[in-house]
DNA sequence: GGTGAGCATGAACCGTGGTTCATTTCTTGA
DNA sequence: TCAAGAAATGAACCACGGTTCATGCTCACC
């Protein structure tokens, strides 16, 4: 025996593998997953292409931790709001916002995690994601309507809807080649948030839903 | 010259063309467009694979027109309705009700086109798909919004949320792999129904919007 | 039934991009 | 400085599935 990981290397290899991280997302953020091809990851990051695959077991691990990374990082933000004191409306406001506010910033990025054409394994990654944050939206809604500040209905189904209508409604405007974002994106997200709350029964600021009973599903 | 067209003739070609392209629709409903090889289509189809490529250009002509032929006559059958004489509320509940019925009968054909991961070209047609729902669903709105039986809203961008709503909600449930969909498909194509109505400001069938006014967009 | 053109065939081909692995370079402890 | 094992290298490899094309068959017309 004459080698034992040294902590100077043990941080190099953590560095290097920061580093393959990194040039991949950063890859994914200018030309979405189809862009991130080994080899070229590999240049970017400044190692050979074998390099990667003692990083990680394939093309396909790689991307999702990519996708995790940026997807727990997103949903750490919502949850912290989602998580606070204010009333459920409130915070459901600016998650909305936020999840919209933050697409719409990191445009190429988002649409690469939200809509970017990919393969089967990592669609399952994707749906993952969506899932994630659907549960946040339930959260929030389930206790609106425990409050009573919101109208009953299925929560699950509600979130989801919200979850879908979010990204499609900004991925015209959100796919690489549009500029329709360029002009107002905040008059776009508020529409797309305006939408989401009547959708829960919590059309207006001012308006508490309260009167609008809904549909009698638990 | 020793050779013409025979009516006969080009008949059977035709059958042969409308063959694949069963061969290959009846493929993608049973397990989505991977499962569509052109080796496979053909096989189905009962000819040889070269053959495909007398009938269609490449693989991607052939989901092509597969996604446009399988599209256009569900949007026939919704333009039907948009397009009748109900009050704009009713026409909306009417679409949106066929829309997700329809999408939760023929399942992994829906999931197919609406969701299932494929090349960056089909998707294309994939959007084209879901901007023609929203075109649809926008005419009604822009109808219900002038008749005054709608709040005042950007129309193309509630037409698209509902477009994004709809297949997102439904998908975990569309899903090849779930079962959530056998119990009770009715329920939850109501409460989707009903999340979007109210979206738009359209809450209750006896209760008419026009009380809430809604955010001030052309 | 002969001829030329269209049509069908399917095994071979090929481009792409992820993956491997024999070789080289570093690192450690003696 | 040396041995042994880890880490890095990158050109070669390979799988996959769409596409081609030399060959044989069918059809229309004479």
């Amino acid at each position: 025996m004459a080698y034992r990981q040294t902590d100077k290397v043990s941080a190099r290899l953590a560095d290097t593998r920061r580093g393959i991280l990194d040039a991949a997302r950063d890859l994914v953020s200018e030309g979405g997953f189809a862009a991130a091809q080994m080899s070229e990851v590999a240049r970017r990051a400044g190692v050979a292409t074998g390099t990667l695959y003692r990083y990680f077991s394939s093309k396909e691990e790689l991307c999702r931790q990519i996708f995790r990374e940026v997807s727990s990082q997103e949903m750490g933000l919502l949850a912290t709001i989602a998580s606070g004191d204010d009333p459920a409306r409130a915070r459901l406001v600016e998650v909305l916002r936020t999840f919209a506010g933050r697409a719409v910033k990191g445009r190429r990025l988002a649409y690469a995690l939200l809509a970017e054409p990919v393969d089967a394994n990592l669609a399952e990654e994707r749906a993952f994601f969506r899932r994630t944050h659907a549960e946040i939206f339930a959260r929030i809604l389930e206790d609106g309507v425990e409050a009573g500040e919101l109208p009953p209905m299925n929560v699950r189904i509600a979130a989801a809807c919200i979850a879908g209508a979010i990204p499609t409604a900004l991925i015209g405007p959100l796919a690489p080649q549009s500029h329709e974002l360029d002009e107002d994106p905040d008059r776009i997200v508020d529409e797309i948030v305006a939408f989401c709350l009547a959708g829960v029964g919590a059309a207006l600021p001012e308006r508490k839903a309260g009167k609008i009973e809904r549909r009698a599903t638990a």
